[in-house]
DNA sequence: CTAGGGTTAG
């Protein structure tokens, strides 16, 4: 009843395209009761009001001036109820079975008068391609489209939205064979079909056809393909085609925009990034939120922490409201960078805006605890994490196992570690690396082994990492459990078993040199990454021994490899040792050979400068108590040694011309007293 | 929302 009413109300307006008075309820309604109680509340809302102006129009009962606004509103009002109710019937399809009798059945409820575009609509919002074919089959056979290919690229969007390209492909066949003519849109949907399914050389292939159908390329198909070129790694060919666009002078929008920077911020090229993003503001392409993302994205890949801040400013100062994918690159790129505050600041406000983070961006946060040792926002995290009702996986256990690993708190690991295991993930390496960490700090070297022997049981190999941190653990160890874990080194790792037995085994007497041909040979295998701490921990478990000589020959050997760079400068004013990122061991050992060195200059009449420094870094690392300067400051004491730390200069030891030569001098006496 | 491009990553 109400549906006659309202169309004799909106009668005048029966030419307008946007009109359907066609549709009224079907007669047979076979639609879920949901569906058809809000089919129902849709005219009951708009015939009263309908009824009550067209009544107290004076001039006409039932004629509305098409022109006025009035009237617009109307058309809005009874196209969105048409459209509503085109979406139901498209979501009746979609699960419906995929028999032609059933779906006919659904579309009968449309009644006999269809334009073209209840297809177009109703196929538009379909997502299965079984009844979508189906569907047009009932079209095809009811109207005459004045353009059909649009019904073909409506099916084409829905086979799409299934990341089916063969069936795309088929639909294409089937198009020609009926004397189809594709267009552009054809085109620029298959290939983006390719390019969501992963098959950017299918795109490639199909944009090559696209001459031979006589289509040229417009500026939504170049957008497509340049990110389709990108995505194939073809960096060149999707640059070339942006070029080409440009020359063709062809609207080149904030998306494509958006696109380019993502292509540049994939291949690593971030300075890329930022000059598309200035050509396209002189170009007076206005940003979106598409543009910000990829850029802040790009900032995030890049580590410029600092610059997706400035994009940040500028993208809110420009009124936008940042979105999802806005917070996600944020927390991404203060994540990594290990912006803590910033990006804590950043999760405490999508909190706060009631967003959900994935399990990506939870890990994230977690990773960059586990980098900056922050243990009880981490905990809290995972808390939240949980009661919001997101999965944890390996990676998260993994991080808060790192955490805890970290600072030693073997009961916590533990616990954390059954947890991961009754939620049905297996130790991965990164696990065991932690644990085999955690369990050497603790000084639990049987557990060290156990853990190791699970590394095979479980079906891993050992890594570099993993090989790196049970070496670490043969600094921290008492010299009679040394054996226990050569045994474990040497499988994991032949030549640098062989290295350290070499320092372990008094009894090997070998030839002058062998030591440091084996270390340097050992160091030139293993990946540029680990090579340092590598370095780092040998020297160490020689001072540890208290091999003096070999460690000197390592150190030799990490700065003829390169490995130690720039430790020891000179210039007019002062002469400088610097120990960042050295183990206590490597910088002990550093300073022995730099103090040999300025008694050599002493012994040869060598001016000194007027200043000599001792760079320790202030790098308090958040997991050792003391930093390498506090360490260093103590040692320093024990030597007597003039340095003291420069109060507006952490880290840096100084002294004068005066006091380090008279340093120097006393200890030669004593030296030759002692003799 | 009305035939085509981006958006959720380690």
């Amino acid at each position: 009843m109400a549906s006659t009413s309202t169309s004799s109300a909106l009668s005048p307006l029966y030419e307008s395209k946007f009109f359907f008075s066609t549709f009224t309820f079907p007669r047979k309604f076979t639609f879920p009761l949901k569906l058809l109680k809000s089919s129902i509340q849709t005219p009951k809302v708009l015939q009263p009001q309908v009824s009550r102006k067209t009544v107290s129009s004076s001039k006409s009962k039932l004629w509305v001036n098409p022109k006025s606004p009035r009237a617009s509103e109307l058309k809005r009002k009874s196209y969105d109820f048409r459209y509503a109710s085109l979406v139901k019937v498209a979501q009746s399809l979609d699960s419906c079975n995929a028999v032609q009798e059933d779906v006919f059945n659904v579309l009968a409820n449309l009644g006999d008068k269809l334009v073209e575009q209840d297809v177009v609509v109703t196929l538009n919002n379909m997502s299965n391609p079984e009844t979508a074919l189906l569907a047009m089959e009932y079209f095809q056979q009811r109207l005459k489209f004045s353009k059909e290919v649009i019904v073909y690229n409506v099916i084409l969007k829905v086979v799409r939205k299934n990341k089916d390209f063969g069936k795309a492909e088929k639909v294409f066949d089937e198009m020609i064979e009926r004397g189809v003519k594709p267009d552009n849109v054809t085109f620029s949907t298959i290939i983006s079909c390719a390019r969501q399914c992963n098959l950017p050389e299918k795109a490639i292939e199909w944009f090559e056809k696209l001459p031979s159908f006589e289509c040229e390329p417009d500026d939504v198909t170049y957008s497509v393909m340049i990110d389709c070129y990108g995505k194939a790694g073809n960096v060149d060919m999707a640059l070339s085609l942006y070029d080409r666009a440009r020359t063709e002078k062809w609207r080149i929008d904030a998306v494509t925009f958006a696109t380019l920077i993502r292509i540049y911020g994939t291949a690593g090229n971030f300075d890329g990034c930022l000059n598309v993003y200035e050509e396209m503001k002189v170009l007076g392409v206005k940003p979106n939120m598409t543009v910000y993302n990829s850029l802040l994205d790009a900032m995030g890949r890049a580590r410029r922490p600092w610059q997706a801040k400035n994009i940040y400013a500028e993208m809110l100062s420009n009124g936008f409201q940042p979105s999802w994918g806005t917070y996600a690159s944020l927390v991404r790129a203060y994540g990594r960078a290990r912006y803590s505050e910033d990006a804590l600041k950043i999760y405490k406000e999508m909190k706060e805006k009631g967003l959900e983070l994935s399990v990506v961006l939870y890990n994230t946060l977690l990773a960059m605890c586990a980098d900056v040792g922050l243990m009880d926002e981490a905990f809290n995290i995972f808390e939240e994490m949980k009661a919001s009702g997101c999965q944890p996986d390996s990676w998260t256990y993994s991080s808060l196992i790192t955490i805890y690993s970290c600072s030693g708190k073997v009961s916590e690991v533990e616990s954390t570690l059954n947890e991961m295991m009754e939620a049905g993930f297996d130790p991965n390496i990164f696990v065991l690396t932690s644990l085999i960490q955690c369990y050497g700090k603790a000084g639990r070297i049987d557990d060290v082994v156990r853990t190791f022997d699970r590394l095979s049981d479980l079906g891993l190999s050992a890594d570099e990492r993993f090989t790196g941190c049970l070496l670490n653990v043969l600094t921290q160890t008492a010299k009679e459990d040394l054996h226990k874990l050569t045994i474990c080194l040497e499988r994991a790792n032949p030549k640098l078993g062989y290295v350290v037995k070499l320092l372990l085994d008094e009894e090997v007497v070998e030839e002058e040199g062998v030591f440091k041909k084996h270390a340097a040979e050992l160091l030139d295998s293993v990946t540029t990454d680990v090579r340092k701490a590598y370095c780092n921990c040998l020297i160490d478990i020689c001072v540890n021994l208290n091999q003096l000589e070999r460690a000197c020959e390592l150190l030799d050997v990490g700065l003829t490899l390169n490995i130690y760079k720039d430790i020891m400068s000179r210039n007019a004013t002062q002469w400088s040792l610097h120990l960042k990122s050295l183990s206590l061991g490597a910088a002990l050992t550093a300073l022995h050979i730099w103090m040999n060195d300025l008694n050599k200059a002493l012994e040869s009449g060598e001016e000194f400068p007027s200043l000599l420094g001792i760079n320790t870094g202030h790098g308090k690392h958040k997991y050792s108590e003391k930093g390498l300067a506090g360490v260093f400051e103590s040692h320093l004491k024990e030597l007597n040694a003039p340095f003291h730390e420069a109060p507006d200069h952490a880290g840096w030891f100084l002294t004068t011309k005066v006091a380090a030569t008279s340093w120097l001098e006393s200890r030669r006496a004593q030296e030759v007293v002692a003799s």
